[in-house]
DNA sequence: AAAATATCTATAGCCACTATAGAGTCAAGC
DNA sequence: GCTTGACTCTATAGTGGCTATAGATATTTT
């Protein structure tokens, strides 16, 4: 039961180009080629896929899935390390969303400066923004 | 009164490096050069890097940045685009935002799954990763 | 047999920087 | 005057996770 990449990104609903990025990356690895060098895949892709990207829609990096793999692949007594990359995970989105609100009270505090409708010279958002760097950078991936 | 980029880096809280970056791109025009050839900055590109950054901290991108900058620099009648602009900011972080809440919603449910103390074979997190992708790839920038 | 579709490799681009290499400039101390 | 060290210069490559492109081959459909 072999497929070929199209039909692989059909199922998994992930692009060709990215599955062989995927390859590449040793995240998958190398399946059989057919008589004319076209890859073919077998169940175990297909669940590998799946596998990493659901990692990926849950915003995991590439080096996280590949620890997850690596776990996966060569099984240790318990799974923590399993819990601790994933509480690690957690952790970060948490800090990006306190991130992203505070961004948020930032920009609605500038969006009150201004109603719209007044020369460009006076418009209070364009001199909020030139005023005195208040904050740090947000540092979002 | 003319600085070099070291200084301009310190009072900004910008790397050199991005400093030049950003004159690369046509956001800073470039400055007079020393005899040395140093860049030589005055009040102008302070107070406009200042604006620069300020926008990043806000997680502008540089296309809104240079957006911005054009308005400040051919003012129009009214400032209704520099608002129409951060509206349209707004609103992309807030939907970054939901997307992070539904993200954080999958992982504690993925993270009910295993206390930690099992085999990596049993372990209810790789197991619900594995399982199919019920969710789409979340596309944050 | 021809046309359409799928696949192959290799390479470059995206964003907003960051890092590196190798050379030149300048002020202070001996 | 000479060395030391801090600063600056240019140019190039790398980051992550793809996406886009070009040009060649393979397979499928008409």
């Amino acid at each position: 039961m072999k497929i070929r990449i199209g039909e692989l990104a059909q199922r998994t609903r992930c692009e060709v180009v990215t599955i062989r990025y995927y390859e590449k990356e040793g995240l998958l690895p190398a399946p059989a080629r057919s008589s004319g060098n076209f890859r073919l895949y077998g169940d175990a892709h297909i669940e590998r896929l799946q596998f990493i990207r659901h990692c990926r829609s849950l915003d995991m990096t590439l080096s996280e899935v590949r620890a997850l793999l690596g776990l996966r692949d060569n099984p240790t007594q318990d799974c923590g390390e399993v819990n601790a990359l994933l509480d690690n995970h957690i952790q970060e989105v948490e800090v990006r969303m306190e991130a992203l609100s505070q961004l948020k009270t930032h920009l609605f505090a500038l969006r009150e400066k201004c109603s719209g409708a007044r020369p460009v010279e006076t418009c209070g958002i364009l001199q909020g923004l030139a005023e005195c760097s208040c904050h740090s950078v947000a540092n979002m991936p």
